[in-house]
DNA sequence: AGCCTTTGACCAGCG
DNA sequence: TCGCTGGTCAAAGGC
């Protein structure tokens, strides 16, 4: 289904599937790594989606899907409808079957008898219109659209009549209501970071108790992603560019999209969620601080090499990232131990940034100190192990390159390992890197501009998760 | 001012 | 020794 967002920027799907938790992202949480005798670390679906939330999100999902698609134009969706399932393309490519999301169930049994309706996810309860989701505060990215919750001023319009009549569908106004409605029978689950990292435990949260600060911090979040209207209507306008397939954050990689960046095709800047370096492979992705001190083209390598370092005093560890051309990582390799511990972020350790993104990961015993041990998107390592003086691994996975041939490129993380390490056994648990740093909708987390507006993403992440 | 990235040059290892 | 390649340095510039 993830095709169904393709004239999306990355960014917007990054975001959107963190929101809506879409199939892949279901993928990405019901997936769990193993352990390959080599010591290489393969995530392999076989994990259940917790069923009630799970239901949740798709039915938002769903509904979500369905309202986007309805505002994109035809050729668009003639063109998503025409491609196979991602999921479907990444297990053909990957070699392993992905879970897909079940969609029998939704809508008419005989799809096939409906053109506009040949791809999964498209039943769009009657009360959730396109307003519901598109005028969504969150949406909202310029200061010309109507009052809204994340304005402070929480007034709706009576009628929808100055707002862009082109993406005006029927019942606005119940549609933004409904939209609340929704929000608040779902409730979001609030994932808290506690000081010793994510408690896998999960509370409720009614949005009306957010105040009115963090909502602000969303619609502030939003308009930095690019996630609103605006964007999207800018996609409709380039077809060359958003029929394209590009690389989903969340079906992704390490996502950390990274951040997926947006290619190079796409010279919007302000939709470049992630063009942040520390997006994936970067600096600060891993609780470290990192500086480049080189970058050069390797031979045999399609992307470019960038080089790392600590910048730690003292501190030894370098590593090496290559960079597709949107900016997804697709290797890193490090080399050395950390001879500290991670820098404090905002008041709290690396170790409970790392584990904002955590939600998905399933029971890791946290490592402090340990370095990439304890991110949430790398494995448990051993302190003892990682105090060697290299350590290697090899997770492998995929990612999907943009271009124009959007061939798939292999995701490739790389410790290197010392003497004597036996990386086959040091490493336990460790995510689907489709959620990785090299897509975008973890990578996010990670894309700060300073403590204050990490901690406030990481509170959306929360929220959006 | 400090830190960072960029980028061309330089260095070392290897065949 | 030479050429190739990967890794590093360091000046310049940006934020």
């Amino acid at each position: 289904m993830m095709e169904d967002w393709m004239p999306l920027s990355p960014n917007a799907r990054a975001l959107f599937s963190s929101m809506i938790g879409d199939a892949v992202i279901g993928k990405s949480v019901a997936e769990s790594s193993t352990e390959n005798r080599d010591g290489s670390l393969r995530v392999e679906p076989d994990i259940q989606v917790p069923s009630r939330i799970t239901d949740q999100k798709n039915e938002i999902q769903n509904s979500v899907v369905g309202n986007i698609r309805s505002q994109l134009n035809p050729l668009s969706e003639q063109k998503l409808s025409s491609r196979g399932s991602l999921v479907e393309r990444m297990a053909a490519r990957a070699g392993f079957n992905a879970p897909r999301l079940k969609t029998e169930s939704i809508g008419p049994n005989d799809l096939s008898q409906k053109q506009e309706i040949q791809t999964p996810c498209l039943t769009v309860p009657p009360d959730l219109g396109p307003v519901t989701l598109l005028d969504s505060p969150v949406f909202l990215s310029d200061t010309l659209v109507m009052p809204s919750p994340t304005t402070g001023k929480f007034s709706f319009a009576p009628n929808g009549s100055s707002r862009n009549s082109t993406l005006m569908t029927n019942n606005p106004d119940k549609g933004k209501d409904n939209l609340f409605e929704e929000i608040d029978a779902l409730s979001f689950t609030f994932k808290p970071v506690t000081e010793s990292g994510y408690t896998g435990a999960a509370c409720k949260v009614n949005p009306s108790s957010l105040s009115q600060q963090s909502i602000l911090d969303v619609n502030r979040f939003f308009q930095q992603t690019d996630f609103s209207r605006s964007s999207i209507q800018r996609k409709k306008s380039s077809d060359n560019i958003s029929s394209e397939p590009r690389n989903f954050d969340a079906v992704g990689s390490i996502a950390g999209r990274s951040s997926p960046l947006d290619g190079p095709e796409n010279e919007d800047a302000d939709q470049r969620v992630n063009a942040d370096p520390n997006v994936g492979g970067g600096p600060a992705e891993d609780g470290y601080n990192w500086r480049k001190y080189g970058q050069k083209q390797v031979k045999g390598s399609e992307y470019p090499r960038s080089y790392y370092k600590c910048t730690h005093e003292n501190c030894p560890v370098k590593k090496k990232v290559e960079r597709s051309c949107e900016g997804y990582i697709t290797e890193i390799t490090c080399k050395g131990a950390h001879n500290h511990s991670k820098p404090l972020v905002n008041g709290r350790s690396a170790l409970g940034t790392s584990n904002a993104l955590g939600d998905m990961q399933l029971d890791t015993t946290e490592q402090p100190g340990t370095g990439f041990s304890d991110h949430p998107f790398w494995p448990s390592v051993p302190q003892a192990d990682w105090g060697q003086d290299s350590v290697e691994l090899t997770p492998l996975g995929q990612e999907y390159c943009n271009g124009a041939t959007s061939l798939p490129a292999q995701t490739h993380f790389q410790f290197e390992l010392g003497d004597g390490v036996d990386g086959s056994s040091t490493f336990s648990d460790v995510e689907d890197e489709d959620d990785r740093g090299t897509h975008g909708s973890i990578s996010l987390a990670y894309d700060c501009e300073g403590d204050e507006s990490e901690s406030k993403r990481r509170s959306l992440l929360f929220l959006l998760n």
